[in-house]
DNA sequence: TTCCATGCAAAGGGTTTGCACTCTC
DNA sequence: GAGAGTGCAAACCCTTTGCATGGAA
């Protein structure tokens, strides 16, 4: 249930400088609303519930999007799916691989110190830390 | 070009209580000579090279297999692939999405701090830090 | 009206599975 | 000889693509 109005997401769109549609804007509310980690199954589902006719290739399309755009993040902590993550500022996560449970760290909390300098002609791109966790036997 | 003869190789599965055939004993010649980063297709050329008969799913089995007795460590970096690398002691990666180029980083040059404590019933798995990188524009 | 976005279905790529055959022990 | 390991091909799952239709500006 999305806590962000149509106008809200729409204003959220245009000022990206993405072009207003139905489905990119119920993916807005949907995923932009607050902190969340969907798959793109799980963001498909979630559109289907408010928009039935939507595609997954529209989903696929508004996600990769919303990447380029620096509204999402995608995580890479499985190999099974990709994640996306509403929170574009710099954290870490924490991972259960078992429950697929996700939790962010924050960078304050959490750092990582002696970077190595990076090969020439190289840049910084980000960090990633996942801690991985298991319940305990 | 394996650095590993067939008898250490041998000598290798056994200590890990893994029963030596030799699909395993070429997979470890190839895999465990020295540290390397290879996918399960990289594997699975590089095995038809020594022994052309050699299916895709002994390739997988044999990965899992090797994961399981802690002989080599899954790296979640990519979507598209799963990476296999030989060095299971801690350390960390730096990675090139462009090239696919993937260079470790010792746990003793790198170091993560401010480790959230866990939440209840948990335990520590492993902790993975991912350097991306990207050419300069 | 002119594109860009979308829906649909098929294709693609990595990985897994089912089953019969083969080899190790 | 018994059981695990293997090869083959099909199945699977996530993601991408091609193309015709539909909608935004």
């Amino acid at each position: 249930m999305p806590t962000m109005s149509v106008k809200q997401a729409t204003e959220l769109l245009r000022g990206a400088g993405i072009p207003v549609t139905l489905q990119r804007v119920e993916i807005t509310r949907l995923l932009l609303s607050g902190p969340v980690h969907l798959s793109a199954d799980q963001v498909f589902s979630g559109i289907r519930a408010s928009v039935p006719a939507t595609s997954r290739a529209t989903v696929y399309n508004t996600l990769k999007l919303f990447r380029e755009k620096n509204l999402v993040r995608e995580l890479i902590v499985d190999p099974e799916r990709v994640v996306y993550d509403s929170n574009t500022a710099p954290h870490y996560h924490l991972y259960n691989a078992e429950s697929g449970q996700l939790t962010d760290v924050s960078a304050e909390e959490l750092q990582v110190v002696g970077m190595p300098s990076l090969p020439p002609g190289l840049e910084l791109e980000e960090v990633d830390v996942i801690i991985r966790v298991r319940k305990r036997d």
